[in-house]
DNA sequence: GGACATTTGGAGATTTATGTCCATAATAGG
DNA sequence: CCTATTATGGACATAAATCTCCAAATGTCC
C-alpha cells in the first residue's frame, strides 16, 4: 500500500468530523461512520489532537471536533500528523560529496512525492465535502432528500 | 516511507544492470553497488526475476542481467515487481450500492496513485542513465575521463 | 458526592515488512 | 569426476505497523 493504513483512518476521521462539524463526535461515533477499529481509532484521534487538528472533550456531550474551519484543514494536514510524506532531501545511498543534489532516479522519486504533497497542501477537508456529485463526501452510507444517495 | 524499501532497492539493482548492461552481475557485486544488505538484495532479484525484468545465471561468470533493453524496462516495471502500486477500484470501506464511483476523498486519493503510476510508468531506466548532468546516474561514486563525478 | 460517559495513555498481541543464514541445486572449468 | 562459483529457496530473526485491552484521569449530570 503506498498509503499507510493509519493515514487513510485518518483522512476518514477528519473527514467524519467536518462532515458534523459542530457536534462533538465520539470515538464510537467516528469509528462507526468511518469503518475504522475503535481501539486503533483513538490513537489516530490522539495523534491528530497532538497536531492541533483536533479538539477532544471528555465526559458526556463530549468528543472530538476539528480544531479549525474544514477549508483550513489540508489533507496534506491530517496525513502528515500521522505518517509524515518524508521528501528525499539526501542521498539515501550515504555517500559523500554529493551536495543537495539527487540522481536521475532519487530526483524521479522525490519529484513524485513533490507532486502528491502539492496535491494533498492544496486541498482542504472542505473541498471534499462539496464536491459535487450523488456521491456522499464521506465514505458512508446517507439519505438525503431528493433520494438515497450512498457513498463509496 | 511513501515507498517501501523493497522498491527502493529494486530500483537500484534495476538501475545498477541499466548501468553494467551485458556485463553479468553477481549479487555481491550489486549489493556493494548500491548499498542493499547482499541477503535481502538476493530475495528482491528473485522477485525481479520472475517478473521476468531480470535473467540469472549459475556459476562463474554468471549473475543477474535485464531481460530487455533499459529503454524497453519502465520504473514502474519495476516497482510493481516487487510492490505494486494498488489503485483505489472500489469502496476501502466495502460498502454496498456505490458501483465503480468513488467518494471526493477517495477520488483524490486514487488520482494522486494514477499520476505517480503514469510518471513512473513514462520514465524508463534508460532515461534515468542518459539524464544529463554532473551527477552520476546510478547512486555510485564513480570516475569518468573528464573529472570526478560523484553521484547522491 | 455518586453514577455515568468519555478521552488518555500505556502495555502487550498480532501481523507484516525487513533482514539473516544456510543447505541445495545449477553451472563452468580443469 | 572434482572443485569452485553462483543463484535458489526455505527457515528463521528482528523490526515496524497495526490492533486490542484496560486502568486511569477528566468531565457532565443528578
Amino acid at each position: 500500500m503506498l498509503f499507510s493504513q493509519t493515514a487513510e483512518y485518518a483522512l476518514r476521521a477528519a473527514v467524519c468530523l467536518a462532515d458534523r462539524a459542530g457536534q462533538p463526535q465520539t470515538t464510537q461515533q467516528i469509528a462507526e461512520a468511518t469503518r475504522v477499529p475503535a481501539g486503533y481509532l483513538s490513537k489516530v484521534l490522539q495523534a491528530l489532537g497532538r497536531a492541533d487538528l483536533v479538539t477532544s472533550q471528555r465526559g458526556i456531550g463530549g468528543g472530538f471536533l476539528l480544531a479549525r474551519d474544514a477549508d483550513a484543514i489540508s489533507v496534506l494536514d491530517v496525513v502528515a500528523a500521522v505518517d509524515p510524506i518524508q521528501r528525499i532531501a539526501t542521498c539515501p545511498l550515504g555517500l559523500a560529496g554529493h551536495g543537495s543534489n539527487l540522481c536521475p532516479l532519487h530526483r524521479k522519486l522525490d519529484d513524485a512525492l513533490a507532486s502528491i504533497e502539492q496535491a494533498f497542501a492544496s486541498t482542504s477537508l472542505a473541498e471534499l465535502l462539496k464536491t459535487p456529485g450523488k456521491i456522499r463526501p464521506l465514505c458512508e452510507v446517507k439519505i438525503t432528500g431528493d433520494g438515497a444517495n450512498i457513498a463509496s
